[in-house]
DNA sequence: GACATGTTATACCGATCGGTATATGATAAG
DNA sequence: CTTATCATATACCGATCGGTATAACATGTC
């Protein structure tokens, strides 16, 4: 292949400041850490990073793509309705728990935007991720409508408030109250499901 | 009286600055709003503001306990234990719910804080108010494990919970999806209470 | 070896940050 | 009318911010 020792080293930077930033944006915030921290953590200078994300936002930017595709690598598959919603929503609830399981510092990142202002910085960046995971979840009960009378012309808050209590849950867990196992999930989905149906 | 007119000058610039600076850290963020813009929007000066507030972080800190201090004077007669815990939580609903819609600007900064980096300015400021908020709630439920067995040495959670499920729906409030009626208030009480006795 | 491309470091930029030294008004007490 | 206190403004501080101009270096092509 061509060029690829000249990537190798390039991707093991890029990954490299992209950890080291996932890190500290995580643990003390988007806006108060500065670009030289980054950089001299990373064992880079500045005009690395700026070659490769042109600036402070494409870095975030870079932040929020990465770890969203692999968010909803697996979300797509469990949003899929097969005409049991219940057994969507587990399935739902375990990706999502899997997921900030593996990818914590990223999670607690994320749901950091998730509240900030939404003129900021960390708001804009996550915005579109957001808007697709929704997405998702309301094409799920808008199928499931079908089959549930009073669920109809609902999907929109169904899948705000599913998000949130997922998230919810999340939190509680990085907050160290409590742990995401099996029995969270079906605890949730019950709790959920009950809100739905009566 | 004495100096009441004194008083009263500085009184009114002081509410003006804690005004100007929760809506501007409300809608941009702390950490990027600076001294010079509140001043500026507050029709006064660098100096007037560190003569009342000493720091960036002394105003921040008034802005919390002037409005924590009205959150609590409502949550604490909300979470006396009567021995009808569903009622209770209706109450402490209805609390939250009024505080978010009289002071959507500050609990949408709030919010923020909840998920910030543990390590930040914000999450530091509202630490101590959210503990007292989770100790009442969780006095509550310790109460009232003495009349559902069930429910022993899940206070923490309990509490860590009810409040993450509150919080969860203020946020759909504040980002426009649903209103905050008095149908909002039963279905998230049943839905949590399905999730404890159960 | 000449050349093109991609990667990196040194040193710097103007702007803004939070915070303050100094001095002057305003007000009330004696 | 003096004096003490609070309140406020002008002008400034060093530090750091995000970002960049310039040049050197490394690598693969021809």
């Amino acid at each position: 292949m061509l060029y690829r020792s000249v990537y190798d080293k390039a991707m093991g930077n890029k990954e490299e400041i992209i950890n080291v930033a996932t890190r500290l944006f995580a643990s003390r915030g988007y806006d108060v850490v500065g670009i030289q921290e980054i950089v001299d953590q990373a064992g880079i200078s500045k005009p690395t990073l700026y070659h490769y994300f042109g600036s402070k936002n494409g870095l975030l930017t870079a932040i929020m793509e990465l770890n969203f595709r692999r968010l909803l690598l697996g979300l797509g598959p469990a949003t899929v309705y097969s005409g049991d919603l219940p057994l969507s929503l587990t399935e739902i609830v375990r990706v999502y728990f899997k997921f900030a399981r593996s990818f914590p510092e990223f999670y607690r990142l994320h749901l950091a935007f998730w509240f900030s202002p939404p003129a900021s910085a960390g708001f804009l960046a996550a915005k579109e991720w957001w808007e697709k995971q929704q997405q998702l979840l309301e094409i799920l009960f808008m199928l499931a409508a079908n089959d549930h009378g009073n669920m109809k012309d609902r999907h929109r808050i169904y899948a705000a408030t599913f998000l949130g209590t997922i998230n919810t849950y999340i939190a509680i867990f990085l907050n160290g109250y409590a742990d995401l196992n099996e029995e969270m999930v079906h605890s949730l989905v019950k709790q959920f499901s009950h809100g739905i149906y009566s």
